[in-house]
RNA sequence: GCUCCCUUCGUCUAGUGGUGAGGACGCCGGCCUCUCACGCCGGUAACAGGGGUUCGAAUCCCCUAGGGAGCGCCA
């Protein structure tokens, strides 16, 4: 059987993080049986419908390089043909209008609350005769009352629900316009759709479409529900888990392939293994190896993720990556000649695009000011004269390498008779503006000779003119 | 309340009748050390509970408890 599977986003906000792990479990197992994806947009709720949600959920998918090979369909653009299956399911006898008005149904729900028994329509207005003068009637769906529903899931497994616990759903409201379990089901059929991979909040709805396939005498797609992804308390993710935008990802500088390899390893694993690239993914994937627990969004393992990646990508492919996040720090990162040097000494020290970009930030930008806490605590003493010192070997360094610099710090380390930290602290506020950086030597080979002098001279100059500093001319001590 | 689904370290998970229950993230020690980070070594920590079946159950069955989802003229 050809695999056709479809993503149906609803455009009421934004991509979020358990709508892309469903699209990726989507993408995976299409990809992986040379099948195709179909992106559909049910955007039927004209209430909550937005075309910016269409263009969040694009951009989503995008970043995150889940393509798809038909639409995309919007649903709103097929209401002549939900029409057409309405009609068809109402001459055939398998759909009835239904005059009762919310009040009344809301009493009905009332008295079964009242009653302990499930609340559901009961098919009252199954047999009704007459018209209800002034009311618009919705249509129902005439679900079999005897029987039962069987669904072989590929991740549950079978799954049986009788069909007295089913009521007649809705799938015309007043206005005529259809609901989601008769356009999801028109959908699917219409576009063949071989395998519905879904969240498993979906799994009451599956016997009440299930019916409708049937009534409409159609073949019945696999289903594959799939666990939730839970917040760290516990319940389903939410808006008020934090960032559950999938772009927001993209703004905390992760990668979108670390993003993809993590949501994967949600629900989904291969023996012990924890770091897959998208073509392994591909590979390695299958729909019978998903869990049927829900699991925990664990923000910590994402960041180990996205590092794993951050590390193991080619340096070139890293800066276009990471360009996004250098041009909103007002870095020209092309503009630097060190570029990979700068990432590379960073990226090993970095969870994220944005950490990459704060790191490598002196090396591009002029040291403005001073940590005021750094210079207390490392600027003081006879620093100044050490870094004097220091101004006057880096001068005339020849050549400006790594392991001659080092030689440099060691020897000034040695005459001053003090410990390398004495040494390579004040550098690094001089240089940094603060306590943190890559190993000194390496720091100052990328950075440049000409930079390194400029930076040693004014926090020198910065010492002459801030009295409360320890001063280069005071003896220790004094 | 009713229906459906789920249950191995804090978290993600390996495990499909015989294991000292393994790995990863995190956390805690130690080593390394010019800061940060890495790396290395070590440690903490789990089969929800109770009944069966079996020579033997994390693995099979039942019950209980806990958690999640659904019960819309939302999708």
């Amino acid at each position: 059987m050809a695999v056709r599977t479809r993503f149906p986003p609803s455009p009421t906000g934004f991509l979020h993080i358990g709508g892309a792990r469903t699209a990726l479990f989507n993408w995976l197992y299409t990809r992986r049986h040379k099948g195709r994806m179909v992106l559909r947009i049910e955007d039927t709720d004209r209430e909550r419908s937005t075309e910016e949600s269409v263009q969040a959920i694009f951009e989503g998918l995008e970043w995150l390089t889940l393509d798809y090979d038909e639409g995309p369909y919007y649903q709103t653009r097929r209401m002549n043909r939900y029409a057409e299956v309405i009609r068809q399911l109402l001459d055939s006898g398998w759909a009835y209008r239904c005059y009762c008005t919310k009040e009344e149904l809301e009493a009905m729900r009332e008295q079964q609350r009242a009653e302990g028994i499930k609340t559901r329509y009961d098919g009252r207005c199954r047999e009704r005769l007459q018209p209800e003068p002034g009311v618009d009637p919705v249509v129902r769906f005439k679900n079999p009352r005897d029987g039962c529903v069987v669904i072989d899931d590929l991740i549950r497994g079978r799954i049986v629900i009788g069909n007295n616990e089913l009521d007649d759903l809705i799938i015309a409201r007043s206005d005529g316009s259809p609901t989601y379990n008769l356009t999801v089901v028109v959908d699917d059929i219409d576009m063949e759709i071989s395998h519905v991979i879904r969240g498993d909040d979906h799994i009451n709805n599956t016997p009440r479409q299930i019916n409708i396939i049937k009534a409409l005498e159609a073949p019945l797609p696999v289903y594959a529900h799939v666990p939730m992804i839970l917040g760290p308390d516990g319940k389903r993710m939410s808006k008020r888990h934090g960032a559950v935008s999938v772009t927001e990802y993209r703004e905390q500088g992760f990668l979108p392939h670390a993003v993809l390899n993590y949501l994967a390893r949600l629900g989904w694993s291969h023996g012990d293994d924890e770091l897959f690239s998208v073509e392994q993914l591909v590979n390695l994937f299958d729909i019978d190896a998903v869990h049927r627990n829900p699991a925990v969004f664990d923000p910590e393992k994402l960041l180990w993720v996205n590092y794993e990646h951050i590390k193991a990508m080619p340096v070139g492919e890293l800066k276009e990556h990471a360009r996004f996040h250098f041009e909103k720090a007002g870095i020209d990162i092309d503009a630097q000649p060190h570029w990979r040097e700068i990432i590379d000494v960073n990226r090993e020290r970095s969870k994220t695009l944005v950490e990459l970009v704060d790191r490598s930030r002196f090396f591009c930008q002029d040291v403005l000011d001073y940590d005021p806490e750094a210079m207390k605590k490392h600027v003081r003493g006879n620093a100044g004269d050490i870094l004097l010192r220091l101004r006057d070997r880096f001068s005339e360094l020849e050549p400006w390498a790594a392991n001659a610099i080092h030689a440099q710090v060691h020897a000034v380390a040695g005459e001053f008779d003090v410990g390398l930290g004495k040494v390579a602290q004040p550098i690094r506020v001089a240089v940094t503006g603060a306590a943190v950086s890559p190993p000194i030597d390496e720091t100052l080979a990328i950075l440049g000779r000409e930079k390194t002098v400029e930076r040693l001279e004014r926090l020198l100059e910065h010492l002459k003119t801030d009295p409360a500093q320890a001063s280069a001319t005071q003896p220790r001590g004094s």
